[in-house]
DNA sequence: TTCGTTGCAAACATTTTGCAGTTTC
DNA sequence: GAAACTGCAAAATGTTTGCAACGAA
């Protein structure tokens, strides 16, 4: 026997709220976000399901930005983009281009691909827009 | 004024052990490497050096991979294959498709892009290999 | 002599875990 | 009723930092 899953309120909660954000949030945003709603929820608690989600593949990890792990409930193809400077994670369409490449890796090295990540790195648009704001002050 | 920069022994001697593997190092392992040359060499030496490096440009960090962030000495455009099972890193040839992606981005979503990152996930050839003995074992 | 660099150990921050009580099936 | 799930708090882990001593320029 493999190890029986079963419902609970906390979980649901959790997977929904990852899943009606685009913020691409860690366990802390989880925990405070819910916190209202959920008084008796413990940041325990959202750790542990986190992990049984990524392990469920039913959301994925977007790497650990700023010390902290964030993760992703949209499992479509997509790319990232993250601000070094204020940290924030926006999702870019992926290049087609990396159609396929999944299968060429995995055929010429003899490994198996499980997934493919393309990450962007900069800044974004508003940390830009706030270091013109503060030339302009000087 | 800036902030002058001084040599030092300890410096350089971490800088060559990350450009003289291809193992994409954590800070233990460039501790525990050194160790053996350097009995004196502080932990927290290498933290502080790892990152000044990554900081003036002259390593990059392959991300935290099992809880520990992995660095890379090569800096000539490659991607990475990482194994979810023995969390090795294996380098990768990068696609020529993405050439000229940054720019592409850049220009379509009014950021500054400074990098971009390919990474594959999977397990490796020797973790498939060992699978298959364990299985004829049983 | 100045001030960047280091060793050491304490401090930090995030994540994991043990246990007793609660909930699901 | 068995076993999964949770709250709580302690523990574990990787990384950062303050300070006095050291070393380069």
């Amino acid at each position: 026997m493999e190890h029986a899953i079963r419902y609970s309120k906390k979980r649901e909660a959790i997977l929904d709220a990852i899943r009606s954000t685009h913020v691409h949030p860690t366990a802390e945003w989880v925990y405070q976000t819910l916190k209202p709603t959920h008084p008796d929820l413990s940041l325990g608690t959202v750790y542990r399901n986190l992990t049984f989600f990524r392990e469920q593949g039913m959301i994925r990890s977007v790497g650990v930005i700023g010390g902290q792990e964030h993760f992703d409930g949209d499992l479509s193809p997509h790319s990232h983009f993250i601000c070094l400077e204020c940290g924030a994670v926006y999702d870019l369409p992926r290049p087609e281009t990396l159609e396929g490449l999944d299968q060429r890796v995995s055929e010429h090295y003899g490994v198996q691909v499980d997934s493919c990540d393309l990450t962007l790195r900069g800044v974004c648009r508003k940390c830009l827009e706030n270091r013109a704001e503060d030339d302009q002050a000087v």
